[in-house]
DNA sequence: GACGGTGTCCCGTTCAGTGGAACGCACGCG
DNA sequence: CGCGTGCGTTCCACTGAACGGGACACCGTC
């Protein structure tokens, strides 16, 4: 799958315009057109013509070394309408936490089998933390995923399941029998915890945001140092701006009563 | 010409893709099929087809009722380097500032006559700002817009000015020349303020980020209420995190000295 | 100065894209 | 109730937009 991606290269324009800019990685700042033509096995003449149609929009920006995506794709981005509502509405509750405790706080919502952030406002005194705005996390060793999972539909966590609880330290919960009791555990407390299973060094407490029939739709978290976060501390003022954002939501969905 | 293309519908896949996409205007939560066609020009047939291929990316989703721009599209935005790199760097700057004043904390670039804002603190204490990630504000009326239009290059001032000083408040300055003078004092102080001129109750403190050669390629605000905001008091503090952006992006761009 | 690497451009071929028209459906109205 | 209206969806013969091999100019580096 490594040397030649040539499975399923579209032939249509829009699906191989959204092969070259899917083929932008994390970490990706900028691309050649070569290097572009390579990932995407698209022929050099045909996404050189894309991308200078691209960049017209400002969808990908020419440099005198390569591409690189453009503004336009950040403002439209932003206009999605699901990570906006759930940011906007949850704004003042995370900006809350994070006066009162001053540690990492995390917006973030499922996709698949991982968890996407939607917000990440970053505490000094805290340790680095990997997750970046716009980025993916496996959800089954971080506490927003596993905050999701519990409170979720079951099939998203049969699916987690079966894509195998892959071990990120030496603390990943892997056993899927001792992972189904700490989902129970997140549903009778409300609140998920997670210990250096995702990173050595760094724990985190999550709270579900629940939409009007108590599934969630996002989750909200705490994140810091291993060996100084009281977990239990914070758990309820997690749990409370979870709390707050869920009604602020359910109320946005309904304007005037049922 | 950069705002307003709706004249010339482009008979190119990506061009028609484009069109839709950026028919959602800030508000638009989800469009009708019949809408789109409406807004765009586009067939009704040709737009069906086009966003069936972009749901199956993901790029939009379908709901019972209509479209709306979906998470692939964001997740594809927060990978612009040009965003990223900025909000990155400034992510601890920016906690400082939210940390130390409680009030909201912006960071935004320019475009064209615009200034786009990459990240936002939203402060408990302070007034609701309308500014939106993702979103824009006119340059001229906002202090960020002031604070990059006066460590910017003379032809966005040029563009500016020739595109008029619309009047938003009572307090807008609209009048070329009192406008000049303005900058000339944000030149002098390394800091721009901003009085109720985009927004009646609202004030301002902004400071540039500027690159290696002294030119801002962001900047940095506080907002809060007019009354209350003491701008002196605060201006030292935006024009250090400014400083302290810049000077990581300087390192950043020369990992070893020359 | 031959080389392997870039990005750009040309142009005859062709198949992906087109869109008018027809369809089924869910409304609100007289 | 039948009717009209607006919606999303589907069909399919036609056509011009997209294709991409190939030629090109331009680097640096052996």
């Amino acid at each position: 799958m490594r040397s030649t991606e040539r499975d399923t290269v579209p032939n249509s324009v829009l699906g191989r315009a959204l092969t070259l800019l899917t083929a932008f990685r994390p970490g990706d700042a900028e691309l050649s057109l070569a290097e572009l033509c390579r990932r995407t096995g698209i022929p050099k003449a045909t996404a050189h013509r894309l991308l200078g149609e691209l960049a017209v929009w400002d969808v990908v920006e020419r440099t005198p070394t390569g591409v690189r995506l453009g503004m336009r794709l950040f403002e439209l981005g932003t206009l999605a309408p699901l990570q906006r509502g759930l940011r906007e509405a949850a704004a003042p509750f995370l900006a809350d936490l994070f006066e009162a405790t001053l540690e990492t706080v995390h917006l973030a919502v499922p996709d698949g089998i991982d968890v996407v952030y939607l917000q990440k406002l970053d505490g000094r005194r805290g340790p680095p933390v990997a997750s970046r705005i716009g980025g993916r996390m496996p959800a089954h060793c971080t506490g927003v995923g596993k905050a999701l999972l519990a409170f979720g539909p079951p099939e998203r966590l049969a699916a987690v399941l079966a894509a195998g609880l892959r071990r990120r330290t030496p603390r990943t919960v892997v056993a899927p029998g001792l992972f189904d009791q700490e989902l129970a555990a997140v549903r009778r407390n409300g609140v998920a915890e997670e210990h250096e299973e995702s990173a050595v060094g760094i724990a985190c407490v999550a709270a579900p945001v629940l939409d009007a029939d108590g599934l969630a739709v996002a989750a909200v978290s705490i994140t810091g140092w291993a060996n100084r976060m009281d977990t239990a501390r914070l758990a309820p003022a997690v749990r409370t701006a979870a709390l707050g954002i869920s009604r602020v939501l359910r109320s946005r969905d309904r304007p005037s009563g049922p």
